[in-house]
DNA sequence: TCGGGTACTCACCTCTTGGTAAGTGGTCGG
DNA sequence: CCGACCACTTACCAAGAGGTGAGTACCCGA
Protein backbone atom coordinates (compact mmCIF):
# COMPACT_ATOMS: atom_id res chain seq x y z
CA UNK A 1 0.00 0.00 0.00
CA UNK A 2 1.27 3.45 0.81
CA UNK A 3 4.06 4.92 -1.23
CA UNK A 4 2.48 4.28 -4.70
CA UNK A 5 -1.07 2.93 -6.19
CA UNK A 6 -4.16 3.59 -4.55
CA UNK A 7 -7.25 4.85 -5.14
CA UNK A 8 -6.77 2.18 -7.74
CA UNK A 9 -9.68 0.20 -9.52
CA UNK A 10 -12.42 -0.86 -6.44
CA UNK A 11 -15.27 -3.54 -7.05
CA UNK A 12 -17.53 -1.77 -5.14
CA UNK A 13 -17.77 0.29 -1.78
CA UNK A 14 -16.60 -1.87 1.10
CA UNK A 15 -13.60 -2.91 -1.46
CA UNK A 16 -12.53 1.43 -1.64
CA UNK A 17 -13.71 1.54 2.35
CA UNK A 18 -11.06 -1.56 2.86
CA UNK A 19 -8.31 0.32 1.25
CA UNK A 20 -8.39 2.75 3.69
CA UNK A 21 -8.70 0.80 6.55
CA UNK A 22 -6.42 -1.78 6.00
CA UNK A 23 -3.05 -1.60 8.01
CA UNK A 24 -2.52 -3.52 11.42
CA UNK A 25 -3.41 -0.49 13.39
CA UNK A 26 -5.63 2.20 11.49
CA UNK A 27 -8.87 1.12 13.08
CA UNK A 28 -7.62 1.07 16.53
CA UNK A 29 -6.04 4.68 15.58
CA UNK A 30 -9.63 5.62 14.60
CA UNK A 31 -10.89 4.13 17.57
CA UNK A 32 -8.59 5.93 19.87
CA UNK A 33 -9.25 9.10 18.32
CA UNK A 34 -12.75 8.70 18.33
CA UNK A 35 -12.92 8.04 22.38
CA UNK A 36 -10.17 10.83 23.09
CA UNK A 37 -11.02 13.40 20.43
CA UNK A 38 -7.66 15.19 20.41
CA UNK A 39 -4.40 13.58 20.88
CA UNK A 40 -0.71 13.99 21.23
CA UNK A 41 1.45 11.41 18.96
CA UNK A 42 3.29 10.03 22.16
CA UNK A 43 -0.24 10.15 23.70
CA UNK A 44 -1.15 7.98 20.67
CA UNK A 45 1.84 5.32 21.25
CA UNK A 46 1.19 4.88 24.78
CA UNK A 47 -2.50 3.84 23.87
CA UNK A 48 -1.31 1.58 21.38
CA UNK A 49 0.60 -0.46 23.01
CA UNK A 50 3.06 -2.71 20.75
CA UNK A 51 2.80 0.13 17.66
CA UNK A 52 6.29 1.10 16.52
CA UNK A 53 6.85 4.52 16.01
CA UNK A 54 7.66 4.21 12.53
CA UNK A 55 4.35 2.68 11.80
CA UNK A 56 2.11 5.08 13.79
CA UNK A 57 3.79 7.95 11.81
CA UNK A 58 3.19 6.13 8.37
CA UNK A 59 -0.36 5.14 9.12
CA UNK A 60 -1.26 8.69 10.82
CA UNK A 61 0.47 10.39 7.38
CA UNK A 62 -2.09 7.82 4.78
CA UNK A 63 -5.19 8.83 6.89
CA UNK A 64 -4.24 12.41 6.76
CA UNK A 65 -3.82 11.59 3.07
CA UNK A 66 -6.65 10.37 2.84
CA UNK A 67 -8.43 13.13 4.80
CA UNK A 68 -9.46 10.74 7.63
CA UNK A 69 -7.74 12.80 10.44
CA UNK A 70 -6.61 16.52 10.94
CA UNK A 71 -2.96 16.98 12.11
CA UNK A 72 -2.69 19.93 13.82
CA UNK A 73 1.55 21.37 14.28
CA UNK A 74 2.00 23.80 17.20
CA UNK A 75 5.78 25.43 16.43
CA UNK A 76 6.57 25.35 20.46
CA UNK A 77 9.98 24.34 21.91
CA UNK A 78 9.04 21.16 23.10
CA UNK A 79 7.17 19.89 19.49
CA UNK A 80 3.46 19.30 19.51
CA UNK A 81 1.53 17.94 17.50
CA UNK A 82 -2.44 17.32 17.67
CA UNK A 83 -4.30 14.68 15.61
CA UNK A 84 -7.91 14.01 15.44
CA UNK A 85 -10.44 13.09 13.24
CA UNK A 86 -11.86 15.17 10.19
CA UNK A 87 -15.77 14.46 9.16
CA UNK A 88 -15.13 12.20 6.85
CA UNK A 89 -13.07 10.07 9.97
CA UNK A 90 -16.06 10.55 12.13
CA UNK A 91 -18.26 9.03 9.63
CA UNK A 92 -16.05 6.75 8.87
CA UNK A 93 -15.62 5.21 12.42
CA UNK A 94 -20.01 5.60 12.51
CA UNK A 95 -19.96 3.05 9.63
CA UNK A 96 -17.75 1.16 11.21
CA UNK A 97 -19.85 0.54 14.35
CA UNK A 98 -22.50 -2.40 13.38
CA UNK A 99 -18.68 -4.30 12.55
CA UNK A 100 -17.69 -3.79 16.03
CA UNK A 101 -20.59 -4.66 17.07
CA UNK A 102 -20.61 -8.18 15.07
CA UNK A 103 -16.93 -8.80 15.93
CA UNK A 104 -17.25 -8.01 20.30
CA UNK A 105 -20.32 -10.80 19.77
CA UNK A 106 -18.08 -13.06 17.46
CA UNK A 107 -15.37 -12.73 20.49
CA UNK A 108 -17.58 -13.45 22.84
CA UNK A 109 -19.03 -16.64 21.20
CA UNK A 110 -15.59 -18.11 20.60
CA UNK A 111 -13.66 -16.63 24.06
CA UNK A 112 -11.42 -14.41 21.89
CA UNK A 113 -8.72 -13.18 24.48
CA UNK A 114 -8.58 -9.33 24.75
CA UNK A 115 -5.35 -7.00 25.34
CA UNK A 116 -5.71 -4.72 28.41
CA UNK B 1 -2.86 -14.66 8.60
CA UNK B 2 -3.80 -18.29 7.95
CA UNK B 3 -1.62 -20.98 9.17
CA UNK B 4 -0.89 -19.86 12.35
CA UNK B 5 -2.17 -17.56 15.00
CA UNK B 6 -5.27 -16.13 14.80
CA UNK B 7 -7.90 -15.40 17.23
CA UNK B 8 -4.92 -13.54 19.11
CA UNK B 9 -5.71 -11.03 22.22
CA UNK B 10 -7.56 -8.41 20.22
CA UNK B 11 -7.89 -4.59 21.59
CA UNK B 12 -11.28 -4.19 20.30
CA UNK B 13 -14.47 -5.59 18.76
CA UNK B 14 -13.63 -3.82 14.68
CA UNK B 15 -9.60 -5.60 15.66
CA UNK B 16 -11.26 -8.94 15.91
CA UNK B 17 -14.01 -8.33 12.69
CA UNK B 18 -10.68 -6.90 10.76
CA UNK B 19 -8.58 -9.70 11.38
CA UNK B 20 -11.31 -12.47 9.87
CA UNK B 21 -11.96 -9.92 6.86
CA UNK B 22 -8.77 -9.26 6.37
CA UNK B 23 -7.71 -10.37 3.00
CA UNK B 24 -7.26 -9.20 -0.61
CA UNK B 25 -10.63 -10.67 -2.17
CA UNK B 26 -12.29 -11.79 1.56
CA UNK B 27 -15.11 -8.69 1.62
CA UNK B 28 -15.11 -9.25 -2.24
CA UNK B 29 -16.24 -13.23 -1.75
CA UNK B 30 -18.69 -12.26 0.91
CA UNK B 31 -20.35 -9.57 -1.18
CA UNK B 32 -20.57 -12.50 -4.28
CA UNK B 33 -21.93 -14.79 -2.32
CA UNK B 34 -24.60 -12.46 -0.67
CA UNK B 35 -25.84 -11.33 -4.25
CA UNK B 36 -25.68 -14.85 -5.46
CA UNK B 37 -26.97 -17.07 -3.06
CA UNK B 38 -25.20 -20.20 -3.99
CA UNK B 39 -22.38 -19.64 -6.25
CA UNK B 40 -19.74 -22.75 -7.28
CA UNK B 41 -15.65 -22.20 -7.52
CA UNK B 42 -15.94 -21.68 -11.20
CA UNK B 43 -18.39 -19.34 -10.89
CA UNK B 44 -16.62 -17.24 -7.82
CA UNK B 45 -13.29 -17.40 -9.87
CA UNK B 46 -15.37 -15.84 -13.34
CA UNK B 47 -17.15 -13.43 -10.82
CA UNK B 48 -13.65 -11.74 -9.16
CA UNK B 49 -11.95 -11.12 -12.22
CA UNK B 50 -8.09 -11.09 -11.34
CA UNK B 51 -8.42 -13.11 -8.35
CA UNK B 52 -5.57 -16.67 -8.75
CA UNK B 53 -7.35 -20.22 -8.24
CA UNK B 54 -4.64 -20.37 -5.17
CA UNK B 55 -5.74 -17.34 -3.21
CA UNK B 56 -9.38 -17.85 -3.72
CA UNK B 57 -9.34 -21.77 -2.12
CA UNK B 58 -7.27 -20.20 0.48
CA UNK B 59 -9.39 -17.30 1.54
CA UNK B 60 -12.53 -19.80 0.87
CA UNK B 61 -11.15 -22.41 3.43
CA UNK B 62 -9.97 -19.52 6.15
CA UNK B 63 -13.81 -18.30 5.57
CA UNK B 64 -14.82 -21.74 6.33
CA UNK B 65 -12.99 -22.29 9.21
CA UNK B 66 -14.54 -19.26 10.57
CA UNK B 67 -17.84 -20.03 10.04
CA UNK B 68 -18.46 -17.33 7.46
CA UNK B 69 -19.03 -20.13 4.71
CA UNK B 70 -20.70 -23.35 3.90
CA UNK B 71 -18.79 -26.15 1.45
CA UNK B 72 -21.17 -28.33 0.11
CA UNK B 73 -19.08 -31.09 -2.05
CA UNK B 74 -21.22 -33.31 -4.46
CA UNK B 75 -19.56 -36.32 -5.60
CA UNK B 76 -20.54 -36.55 -8.75
CA UNK B 77 -17.80 -37.24 -11.94
CA UNK B 78 -17.48 -33.74 -13.00
CA UNK B 79 -16.33 -32.48 -9.87
CA UNK B 80 -19.22 -30.16 -8.13
CA UNK B 81 -19.04 -27.51 -4.83
CA UNK B 82 -21.14 -25.28 -3.78
CA UNK B 83 -20.33 -22.19 -1.72
CA UNK B 84 -22.92 -20.07 0.27
CA UNK B 85 -22.76 -17.95 3.40
CA UNK B 86 -23.59 -19.57 7.00
CA UNK B 87 -25.51 -17.17 9.33
CA UNK B 88 -22.43 -15.80 10.73
CA UNK B 89 -21.39 -14.65 6.99
CA UNK B 90 -24.85 -13.07 6.43
CA UNK B 91 -24.38 -10.87 9.88
CA UNK B 92 -21.11 -9.91 8.97
CA UNK B 93 -22.47 -8.81 5.61
CA UNK B 94 -24.82 -6.70 7.01
CA UNK B 95 -22.77 -5.45 9.39
CA UNK B 96 -20.43 -4.40 6.29
CA UNK B 97 -23.46 -2.69 4.70
CA UNK B 98 -22.99 0.80 6.49
CA UNK B 99 -18.80 0.51 5.80
CA UNK B 100 -19.40 -0.63 1.53
CA UNK B 101 -21.93 2.96 1.92
CA UNK B 102 -19.03 5.23 3.67
CA UNK B 103 -16.73 3.76 0.57
CA UNK B 104 -19.37 4.22 -2.30
CA UNK B 105 -19.90 7.90 -1.33
CA UNK B 106 -16.16 8.33 -1.11
CA UNK B 107 -15.50 6.71 -4.72
CA UNK B 108 -18.32 9.49 -5.35
CA UNK B 109 -16.25 12.27 -3.97
CA UNK B 110 -12.61 11.63 -5.16
CA UNK B 111 -13.69 10.36 -8.51
CA UNK B 112 -11.99 6.77 -7.95
CA UNK B 113 -12.50 4.26 -10.81
CA UNK B 114 -14.24 1.19 -10.59
CA UNK B 115 -13.95 -2.20 -11.93
CA UNK B 116 -15.99 -4.12 -14.61
C1' DT C 1 -8.20 -37.48 -30.60
C1' DC C 2 -7.91 -32.82 -29.10
C1' DG C 3 -9.29 -29.28 -26.29
C1' DG C 4 -11.86 -27.57 -22.47
C1' DG C 5 -14.15 -27.71 -18.09
C1' DT C 6 -14.39 -29.43 -13.03
C1' DA C 7 -11.94 -28.40 -8.33
C1' DC C 8 -8.24 -28.37 -6.70
C1' DT C 9 -2.70 -28.99 -5.00
C1' DC C 10 2.15 -27.86 -5.09
C1' DA C 11 6.55 -25.50 -5.72
C1' DC C 12 8.65 -21.36 -6.42
C1' DC C 13 9.33 -16.43 -6.35
C1' DT C 14 8.55 -11.52 -5.51
C1' DC C 15 6.91 -7.49 -3.32
C1' DT C 16 4.82 -5.46 0.62
C1' DT C 17 4.16 -5.00 5.45
C1' DG C 18 5.79 -4.11 9.57
C1' DG C 19 9.44 -4.47 13.24
C1' DT C 20 14.16 -2.92 15.31
C1' DA C 21 17.32 0.25 16.40
C1' DA C 22 19.73 4.26 15.98
C1' DG C 23 20.03 9.29 15.22
C1' DT C 24 18.23 14.44 15.46
C1' DG C 25 17.83 19.10 17.92
C1' DG C 26 16.22 21.34 21.52
C1' DT C 27 14.57 21.94 26.41
C1' DC C 28 13.75 20.82 31.12
C1' DG C 29 14.34 18.51 35.80
C1' DG C 30 17.55 16.77 39.16
C1' DC D 1 26.16 17.44 33.31
C1' DC D 2 23.18 13.43 32.63
C1' DG D 3 19.21 11.72 31.24
C1' DA D 4 14.39 11.98 29.68
C1' DC D 5 10.93 13.65 26.71
C1' DC D 6 9.11 15.52 22.34
C1' DA D 7 8.07 14.21 17.30
C1' DC D 8 9.92 12.43 14.21
C1' DT D 9 13.50 10.15 10.23
C1' DT D 10 16.39 6.68 8.32
C1' DA D 11 18.44 2.22 7.23
C1' DC D 12 18.16 -2.46 7.53
C1' DC D 13 15.80 -6.93 7.91
C1' DA D 14 12.35 -10.86 8.44
C1' DA D 15 7.95 -12.78 7.63
C1' DG D 16 4.24 -13.48 4.99
C1' DA D 17 0.76 -12.27 1.56
C1' DG D 18 -0.17 -13.12 -2.84
C1' DG D 19 1.02 -14.21 -7.93
C1' DT D 20 2.60 -17.74 -11.66
C1' DG D 21 2.53 -21.87 -13.71
C1' DA D 22 2.44 -26.60 -13.68
C1' DG D 23 0.21 -31.01 -12.56
C1' DT D 24 -4.00 -34.24 -11.35
C1' DA D 25 -8.03 -37.44 -12.51
C1' DC D 26 -11.96 -37.58 -14.86
C1' DC D 27 -15.57 -36.47 -18.42
C1' DC D 28 -17.85 -34.28 -22.39
C1' DG D 29 -18.44 -32.23 -27.04
C1' DA D 30 -16.56 -31.57 -31.65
Amino acid sequence: MATTARQGPYFCGIDAAMDVVSGKWKVLILWELHHHGTRRFAELRRGLPGVSEKMLIQHLREMEEDGLVHREVYREVPPKVEYSLTEDGVALNTALAPLGDWGTERMRRTGAAKVR
